[in-house]
DNA sequence: CGCACCACAATTTTT
DNA sequence: TTGTGGTGCG
């Protein structure tokens, strides 16, 4: 038994020796790494470092146990041992059997990757995790859990959701099929979809399981509130409720709501958990909603050794449910809780983040960081203030042209927006330059029409109770079954409490269906023999039969437009996910698959080598960087929303969304606004966005056609441009003075005269110098209205076609 | 049953 | 302006 004094020595000691094996991690971010024990809120800003913190975390734990955070020493320490460590430390090079009997003197009942689990939101970043985590640790990192919330816990109610009365093949519901039994919940109840539209009443529900109100605790609820509304929407959830244990679905928050409730009420299950984990980590908790909070706490209820990890300042998804509070009140959740704050920035310059802070400073819902960066100033912000959203789109296109004719790359490049509607005129702006560039978002792989309707075959074929997935293809292709049979078929599986695969497969028995009966037989005959030959051959060659014997891929070939040539493909890129399940699946089966499938909605940017600009939103930008950043449509009205202005909390949330678009620039940032915009057909003129008013003056540099708005204009928002950009230059005429009584300027009255382009005189066989592409050839020059598509081929870099006028300013011409 | 036409609404969307 | 969903006709 060592002294209290060595053993003091000999714990610190311990923790230096740990420390040392993370060395390249600031102090803070060690701190992180170190602190094992007790609930832990690492708030972490952006660009510090966030997951390379989680990952040694992990490799801590797996390494030293709970090492560096302990004071205990083992009884078999020696006086020796600590003269050893003491040596150990000053080496500077030790050698691998001194380096392999530290480590074992100084691991503290390491942890077994199998009680460590780390829950993300994206599947994407689950990946990530596992995979950075096998390349630090290697195989063993293939027992940690590094799930998402859903996929941890369909693996949980697996295995013990009949103890709730659902069958352990539930089926997963995804938005759309949500949507669609509510507007068929709508339609019994007689209920005018258009005063309950579908996706609002969907949202009540959502919230209402946020609160773990199953549907008739919602009603009751409804009931004593004596809200005639919500009482009307708590009988759409009940019938909801009711279809979905019909066909054994569950919706995406019944998977954590059930998960939930199934540790709450079961001893032995939430035991089982909370002993087989003794640590928990959950990353981006600023997303979590109620229910994810209080799963999280049960997880980790056992050993309370939960770590938070997450950015309050990058909550931006209130409204789906994500609460700010469950990490503003983790010290008051958790007595004893550890906070660490990771500030220093590795991403952006100085300018950049000043910038951002200074933004986010005007809140008052937050726990209060500032980031800090020892990359120096760099460039400054650039504010930039187009006519309309033409301009703004050519301005933007510019100034990539700039940025590529100094050597970045076009994947360098983002441009963000607050709504998918303003990609538009900058999709334009680009085309007629010849940037590439490529829109993320929009229709994802897995939620494509066609590719649903084969999914709903697999599901059907899997488990024909399944009466939505069997509604979806039970026509398609066509089959002569009608709207109308179906119709009746559904009322007699309803009368009878059957389902309607039930109904179909015994319809000749059924006098009233006689007439459909050899219809439907074609259709059970098929799902039958699929269902046969599922057990025969493997996978693959079973989609493949699928995609002919269904008649699917015979109804699209049939086709020659463009659209369903894209869809055939897209029906068999879908077995090649199905390949990709198979390689990395433990134990693979359809029904193994549907379940990642569901939960797999995004066959994620695997097309990252392109060489293109990124547009996006900014939500969807949320985890990235680029080199240069730009965020357009920084206008009020339109960022912040009209619907956030005058909601404080909505604002607060704009704002922390602006915060996230503007810590996605690492060099270069353009904030750019349209004094004037067109926005789903109407014209409105808006003043520059209150947030880039926030920046401080001298980390800003504007350019553009700057307003001498009248003063009327500018009370309500307070305004005050010309103040806070002193060096902004004029107008050099002075602006007409606006008619009395418009709120909005007209257009004729704030557009100075477009500046009399030099349009370049191009012919065919003409040489040019374009500032970007270099020289070239001028191939083709196509009139067009007042411009003119030109193609040209550049000596380096390939033949581009682009507009004339557009291109006009980048171009000279070569004798 | 399929297609064409018109009305209507329209932040953001990790699962 | 754009996309979607509902209705009416061939």
């Amino acid at each position: 038994m060592l002294s209290e004094e060595k053993q003091l020595q000999f714990a610190a000691l311990r923790r230096r020796v740990i420390a040392q094996a993370f060395g390249n991690l600031n102090p803070r971010q060690l701190e992180g790494v170190l602190t094992t024990e007790g609930p832990l809120l690492l708030l972490a800003g952006a660009g510090s470092g966030k997951t390379t913190v989680l990952i040694h975390r992990i490799a801590n734990l797996l390494r030293y146990g709970r090492g560096a955070d302990a004071q205990e020493v083992p009884d078999h320490i020696t006086e020796e041992d600590v003269r050893f460590l003491a040596e150990y430390v000053e080496k500077t090079a030790p050698d691998e059997w001194e380096t392999s009997r530290a480590n074992l003197l100084c691991a503290l009942e390491p942890a077994a990757p199998w009680q460590v689990i780390a829950i993300t939101f994206t599947n994407k970043a689950a990946g990530e995790l596992k995979q950075r985590l096998e390349e630090k640790i290697g195989p063993d990192a293939r027992d940690v859990w590094a799930a998402t919330f859903h996929s941890a816990c369909v693996r949980i109610l697996r295995r013990d959701i009949e103890k709730l009365g659902f069958p352990a093949s539930f089926t997963i519901y995804d938005t759309d099929d949500s949507l669609r039994v509510i507007k068929e919940c709508l339609k019994e109840l007689n209920m005018d979809d258009k005063a309950f539209q579908p996706r609002t009443v969907l949202g009540y529900i959502s919230r209402a399981k946020d609160e773990m109100l199953l549907a008739q605790a919602y009603l009751d609820q409804c009931k004593a509130k004596g809200d005639f509304r919500l009482q009307k929407i708590a009988n759409v959830y009940l019938a909801y409720e009711k279809k979905l244990w019909a066909a054994g679905a569950l919706d995406f928050d019944d998977i954590i709501l059930h998960t939930v409730r199934l540790l709450q009420g079961f001893d032995d299950v939430r035991t089982y958990y909370q002993r087989k984990f003794r640590y928990v980590l959950i990353d981006e908790y600023q997303d979590t909603n109620h229910l994810q909070y209080l799963l999280a706490a049960l997880l980790a209820g056992g050993q309370k050794n939960i770590c938070v990890v997450g950015d309050d300042d990058q909550s931006i998804y209130r409204f789906r449910g994500a609460t700010i509070e469950n990490i503003l009140s983790f010290e008051q959740e958790y007595q004893n809780a550890r906070v660490i704050r990771l500030e220093q920035n590795y991403r952006s310059t100085g300018n950049i983040l000043e910038a951002a802070n200074a933004v986010i400073r005007n809140n008052r819902g937050r726990k209060g960081k500032n980031l800090w960066t020892d990359h120096g100033e760099g460039e400054k912000v650039q504010f930039y203030t187009a006519g309309n959203e033409r301009e703004e789109g050519m301005y933007v296109a510019t100034q990539l042209l700039r940025a590529y004719g100094e050597g970045k790359q076009w994947r360098d490049c983002a441009v963000l927006y607050r709504m998918n509607a303003l990609s538009n005129q900058i999709e334009m702006a680009l085309k007629s330059n010849s940037i590439p560039y490529r829109v993320v978002g929009g229709f994802r792989f897995f939620e494509r029409a066609e590719v649903k309707d084969m999914l709903s075959y697999l599901c059907v074929i899997h488990n024909p109770q399944d009466d939505l997935r069997l509604l979806r293809v039970v026509n398609n292709p066509p089959r002569g079954i009608g709207a109308k049979t179906m119709e009746h078929a559904r009322g007699i599986a309803a009368q009878e409490g059957r389902s309607l695969w039930d109904v179909l497969s015994n319809a000749g028995q059924i006098p009233a269906l006689k007439k459909a009966a050899p219809k439907f037989q074609t259709f059970v005959d098929l799902i039958r023999s699929m269902q046969r030959l599922a057990e025969e051959v493997d996978l693959p060659t079973f989609y493949e039969t699928l995609i002919q014997a269904s008649g699917y891929g015979e109804m699209l070939s049939a086709k020659t437009d463009h659209e369903s040539k894209s869809r055939l493909e897209n029906i068999h890129e879908l077995s090649s996910s199905i390949s990709g399940y198979l390689e990395h699946a433990e134990d693979p089966s359809l029904g193994g698959f549907l379940d990642e499938v569901a939960l797999y909605t995004d066959l994620d940017s695997v097309e990252e080598a392109d060489n293109c600009v990124t547009l996006m939103t900014m939500h969807a930008a949320k985890g990235l960087e680029f080199p240069v950043v730009f965020t357009v449509g920084m206008e009020e009205g339109v960022f912040p929303g009209f619907r956030a202005i005058g909601e404080e909390e909505e604002l607060e949330e704009e704002r922390r969304l602006c915060y996230v678009a503007l810590t996605r620039a690492k060099e270069r940032l353009y904030l750019t606004c349209a004094a004037q915009r067109m926005l789903f057909g109407r014209t409105s003129a808006n003043l520059p966005s209150r947030f880039v008013q926030e920046i401080p003056a001298e980390r800003v540099q504007a350019g553009g056609k700057i307003r001498r708005p009248q003063q009327e204009l500018l009370s309500d928002t307070g305004w005050s441009g010309e103040e806070r950009f002193s060096q902004v230059q004029r107008p050099a005429a002075p602006q007409p003075a606006w008619p009395s009584g418009t709120r909005a300027a007209p257009a004729a009255y704030r557009k100075p005269a477009p500046k009399a382009q030099p349009m370049l005189d191009l012919r065919k066989g003409d040489m040019v110098r374009h500032s970007a592409f270099g020289t070239g050839m001028v191939l083709t020059v196509q009139s067009m209205g007042g411009d003119a598509l030109l193609e040209v081929a550049f000596d380096n870099v390939g033949t581009k076609r682009m507009m004339l006028k557009a291109a006009s300013q980048f171009m000279t011409k070569e004798s």
